[in-house]
DNA sequence: TCTATCTGTAACATCTACTATTACACTACT
DNA sequence: AGTAGTGTAATAGTAGATGTTACAGATAGA
């Protein structure tokens, strides 16, 4: 899994304690450490899924676009890493009954284990992310 | 993630499917489509943890050593690849609230995913995998 | 005891996915 | 017009995963 979640979360947590102004790409990528370049190009993601409304130009920037409480964790997985888990292993043999079949139910259990990942992750709001980041 | 974790589980199904004889890392090899040097890496982990036992020489290779049932996917998940799902979030910027505290917060959530994932992975055990193996 | 066949492991090479960086078109405010 | 932003493509750099080579040590059998 890259960091796409992670940095997905670590910018809406920074737009949630700026709620009434734009942030822009060089604010949150001096918070986190990462190129604004990429934090661009994960916020657009973010946009085209209506989490965050974009203005280019002067002033311009990114800003939370939903109530905090309606966003979970499982809803920014599905956008920026959804399959992440799925092991990789393609080219096994044939021939061999092992081989065969161990793809379809590596999948299968895979499949399986994202959703359960899922359900936990949905418990988890922005709401309570910005919580928890108070409680310093 | 690396693939450690489905090359056991594809190395242990092979195994279980030859109960009577050792089986080499060349065999599983052909098998998995992976290097011997780099199967022989992985059992020689599960070996340290019981799961098989090893002979050298001629006529050696790899055996299960214990009961299929009572092997399941979450011990093969602690062993090779415990930690995984962590998020590699390190050097965020510790003059900001989120910067400063993203990282405790993912973290306590990464730990308490990855232990959900535990509690649906002990509900496969090796003679499960090699039941759904066998139902081509 | 010699040889062939294995595992065990270290060292190095290669490959791939992630990330950073550069460059520039486009938008919007002043 | 000029400045400050996003949007995005193209390229470079890096790290981790994987493949490969090499060889020491164990064991069975001739």
């Amino acid at each position: 899994m890259n960091s796409d979640f992670t940095l997905a979360i670590h910018s809406l947590t920074f737009l949630a304690l700026q709620p009434d102004r734009m942030s822009t790409s060089d604010a949150i990528s001096e918070s986190s450490g990462v190129h604004p370049v990429r934090i661009r190009k994960v916020l657009s993601l973010l946009k085209r899924n209506g989490f965050i409304k974009t203005k280019e130009g002067t002033g311009g920037g990114f800003i939370f676009a939903q109530d905090l409480s309606e966003v979970n964790l499982w809803d920014l997985y599905k956008v920026t890493s959804e399959g992440a888990l799925q092991p990789k292993c393609l080219e096994s043999n044939k021939q061999c009954v092992v081989g065969a079949n161990m793809q379809r139910v590596l999948l299968t259990i895979f499949l399986g284990a994202e959703e359960h990942l899922g359900m936990y992750l949905k418990d988890y709001t922005m709401k309570e992310i910005v919580d928890l980041i108070n409680q310093q």
